[in-house]
DNA sequence: GATGAATGAGATTTCATTCAT
DNA sequence: TATGAATGAAATCTCATTCAT
């Protein structure tokens, strides 16, 4: 038997990768220390992709699935709309406070160069239960009828707002804060 | 008798600067695409500015400058809330759509470690005329009593992200569209 | 009981490395590409081999070795000087010619660091039957009078480049083209 | 006025990296010991050429270019063919001998992967005076009636390995010894 | 013996900055 | 001031070799 590629190193490097863009920002992540951050050797980082470009497609990618597969967690499709809405809306929330590290990864891969056409297409057609969600929303007149991509976006960019100011201003979301956040959003959208 | 620092030169840098963030992300601009960019040589970046930290701060600070000074044009503190709060909305907009890449390079500038404690310092200083309206819209009873400083990265968020969604869908926003779109962030933000 | 060292592997490896050499030169050849077109794993390029320059080392020496083999393979010394001299200068051809990889790397190793003086001087030693044949034939004055080792490097020098004119033209060699180059050969050298 | 790339720097480079393909082989050369060699930062080399897969092959056409110039120096069309056709072998032998190190490097590149198509296209081109040069015999019937490239591959293969010869044998080709081995190649090639 | 992931020294290349002109 | 060649530290990436399985 041999050693095999081994899927928890993976786990590690992004680990070490999402620690540093945080600490560091996107330009001054280098792949040397990803590697000591990692605890693995520089050569290694290469065994498990082919370049720089390579690790931060593969890593936003992962960010993205991950964050849609959370997002839906316990969601049941039977529900009513808003406390339906409002599950999910509550599953991001939570896991965008607990990965602050990815939101700040991922905006900082918005508008840099290594993020291919293809990563950014695959990582558009992960939103569909998204749309399908708003979708049901407008049909059921309880969200406004305007552009669904637009309403999504502005859900989503609001919560990374939210996240942004409540990881910066230290503030612990408590209950009726959560509450009050929450409104803001629906307040928006609801028609 | 001497040329003096060339007020010219130094905005053709910062064209160059943000043309380049745009389309190569902060991470992937140096001082060499800047130069050429902007039709100069690399020495003479420096003559204008002492790093590249400098510079990106530098041009950081007058992003934000402008798009404050912008923002309040025209805006009568005697007029009744919304129509000002309206009012200054779109001039918002209005500067964001015209100079996405700016948006784009406060953007990507955010998490990054380019900008120094004191420029952040110094961009927060100039919220004050926001956090003063929005008091305003509070003691009205208009606006959510929530905290200012979340209504304000809200508010800009959301901004954020309706340009972002308007500049790469390449919807042309009409009146009666930007009219809808003003509603999605009053709805949110009224009491 | 343990499988032993496997000659067949010897070859394959030695084949592969040839194929390479051919293809990219032997400062493009890695041990990797050996061990891929090899279809072996590159530790197992080290049970057989202690390094790179060890091969290397160890593919010349099975080169030159095989290749003076051939030259005089049937080659009768009763026979009369030139058709014997005809017979082992047209084993050579037909050998450079069916192993044209190995010409390739026999020169790219000429000049390389890779090759010891060690290996140099095995080599060398291995043209004592050259060097008699052309003594022969200067003693029955068929050949000129000069500094043997000249006429010897002569001799082989002009069959590579006849070789790799002759395989890169794309010419096939019948007999008449065949007969006409020993001619060249032979005029040059006879006295 | 400004400091202007430097032809003469651009001699050293190529200086340093034939001194070094001759002590370390194609395959033992790195940026860093040309650079070192030349007196220069690495980081220079890339001011002049953008990678080293173009140094050398820049070198490779240089090289090649000065070979063929000095091979015609001196030469008169009109001369008759045999004194003009020793001319030119002669300065080509005493080209080889004094540039050995062009020689090896050349016997390097020829396999290797850093010469592209293009830079193989353009030096074959050069040959073009040999080809006329060679017809010319044929046309006055003093050189044998064989294919023109052929005859040219043996002339340079053979001129080549003498100088090879010459070099290792540590032996100073006098007077005596240059005409025996002119006389040898001329047997070869004439009618 | 055979495997191929892991290693890390070293190679190539980039780029912020300096400096001679 | 303006230039752009020169610098060299540091980044990315390669690859001979080792080692755990």
């Amino acid at each position: 038997m041999v050693k095999l590629k081994d899927d928890k190193k993976i786990t590690q490097i992004f680990q070490a990768a999402l620690k540093l863009v945080a600490k560091k920002g996107l330009s001054g992540m280098t792949m040397g220390d990803i590697s000591k951050e990692a605890g693995i050797a520089t050569g290694t980082l290469y065994v498990y992709f082919t370049s720089k470009d390579e690790l931060i497609n593969a890593l936003f990618a992962a960010c993205r699935e991950s964050s849609v597969q959370v997002s839906f967690k316990g969601y049941q499709p039977h529900t009513p709309f808003k406390p339906g809405f409002r599950h999910i809306w509550l599953n991001i929330l939570r896991y965008k406070l607990q990965n602050f590290e990815e939101s700040v990864f991922m905006e900082q891969c918005y508008h840099s160069p290594f993020i291919t056409a293809d990563t950014r297409e695959k990582a558009q057609q992960l939103s569909a239960p998204f749309y399908q969600l708003i979708e049901r929303g407008k049909k059921e007149q309880l969200i406004k009828n305007i552009d669904t991509g637009l309403l999504i976006t502005f859900m989503i960019g609001t919560m990374n707002e939210l996240v942004k100011q409540t990881h910066y201003s230290g503030i612990t979301l408590n209950r009726s804060r959560v509450n009050t956040t929450f409104d803001l959003c629906w307040d928006a959208l609801k028609a």
